[in-house]
DNA sequence: TAGATTGTTAATCGATTAACAATC
DNA sequence: TAGATTGTTAATCGATTAACAATC
């Protein structure tokens, strides 16, 4: 009966940059803004981001734009940042130790309500008033409180096996930071952080400048233009 | 003259993937892969890999497949890990102390040189035998040691001027954790990692996973069928 | 009302998949 | 040689941009 239309991942990922620009505007006192004066801000094009917003329905006003605080609203609630997440994280290593000390989720309902890791020098440590505990009692912390997402930040040896049993206690979400894919039933959602990745398209694109430059520099000494 | 076939990311996205894949094939001693075992492995295509790898040069041997450990060389050096990197980090916090821990990237030629904060608690301290400067060094320490990758990991407030400065003094890649966006000069590559937006895509994905499996539950209940 | 800007359709462009001839 | 699998062209699919009628 509804229309069904699957929104692309595209689409979605373009959305929390939206949604940073609009908090940003909504700081400076700026109550309306065009799809073009968006645009011009954000390097993409107006049109994107009238056909993006329109997969979720009209925000705007014809003739005024739109209201930046509404609109502002409108996108977390899409992205789900109306509601709040309880998270826990699995290996407290030096990147567990930067995301418990990052302040900036708990802002927008990302809770962090546990801290789990095996070594036993590290049990015991208070983030933020949440003690790290012994790993063998994550299985009845998951249920008890029914946790949401577990940030995976542990040696990848013992990622797949954590992710499979996090799904089993009914996780919804798996934010992983190792080098690994995981295979997970789809009543758990993945996303990936591969710094790794990261990092090596970083390295493309340093080396790729680097010959369009040594290319250009060419073509200008012999004289050719070439389109 | 020569063909210009522009490469995009989203290919080049791809292969840090395809380069770890074969790389744990060669540490188990796979000598051998076809595009169709390492289609079903990675959960793509077998046409996406072979189009992907293509635009590169041909790489495999008709009935035979791909040797594992020359595919995983070349795409090294498409990626520019055949190079090595002098890294410093601007901002030695709890995510750039982890950074800064972390062996991973050393191992591939990326070379953390030098650590920069303002904070004189964190000055003299020192990671891996690299001890933390006064950020008023960073000037001569950049041009003195040729500087390709500066890593921003500090508060977001400084990080616009500092990578104007980075981009004055020589960097040639800025990998940017700051929630900001940056414009740079074109002799500069900018690689972002947005912690943020990538937790909202994973509560996008939840809430969406949580909407449809209602969905489906109501038109089991009711005994429809929706295609 | 006239001007502005959205929402939306149509056109273009690019990316992915399918198919198959080339060839090892 | 026969079988397998690449490299590559063609077909399909999806995403982006352009255009413009609707409307505030």
């Amino acid at each position: 009966m509804t229309e069904e239309r699957k929104i692309s991942m595209n689409v979605i990922r373009r959305l929390p940059r939206y949604y940073r620009y609009l908090g940003e505007l909504l700081q400076k006192g700026v109550t309306k803004i065009s799809s073009r004066e968006l645009s011009e801000k954000m390097n993409v094009t107006a049109s994107q981001i009238r056909q993006d917003l329109n997969n979720f329905g009209g925000f705007g006003q014809q003739g005024y734009g739109y209201n930046v605080e509404y609109l502002h609203t409108e996108i977390g609630k899409i992205l789900g940042l109306h509601q709040n997440y309880k998270m826990i994280i699995v290996g407290v290593g030096n990147l567990g130790q930067a995301i418990a000390n990052s302040t900036s989720f708990s802002k927008r309902g990302f809770k962090l309500i546990g801290l789990f890791d095996v070594n036993p020098r590290l049990i015991g440590m208070s983030i933020h008033g949440v003690e790290v505990q012994d790993i063998d009692k994550m299985e009845q912390f998951v249920k008890e409180n029914e946790v949401e997402i577990a940030i995976l930040t542990m040696p990848k040896t013992r990622v797949k096996e954590t992710a499979e049993s996090l799904a089993k206690w009914g996780i919804k979400g798996l934010w992983n930071f190792s080098p690994v894919d995981l295979f997970v039933p789809d009543t758990v959602q993945v996303e990936n952080v591969h710094l790794s990745h990261s990092l090596m398209t970083l390295a493309y694109k340093i080396n790729e400048a680097e010959v369009e430059r040594e290319k250009k520099d060419k073509s200008e000494s012999i004289g050719q233009i070439e389109e």
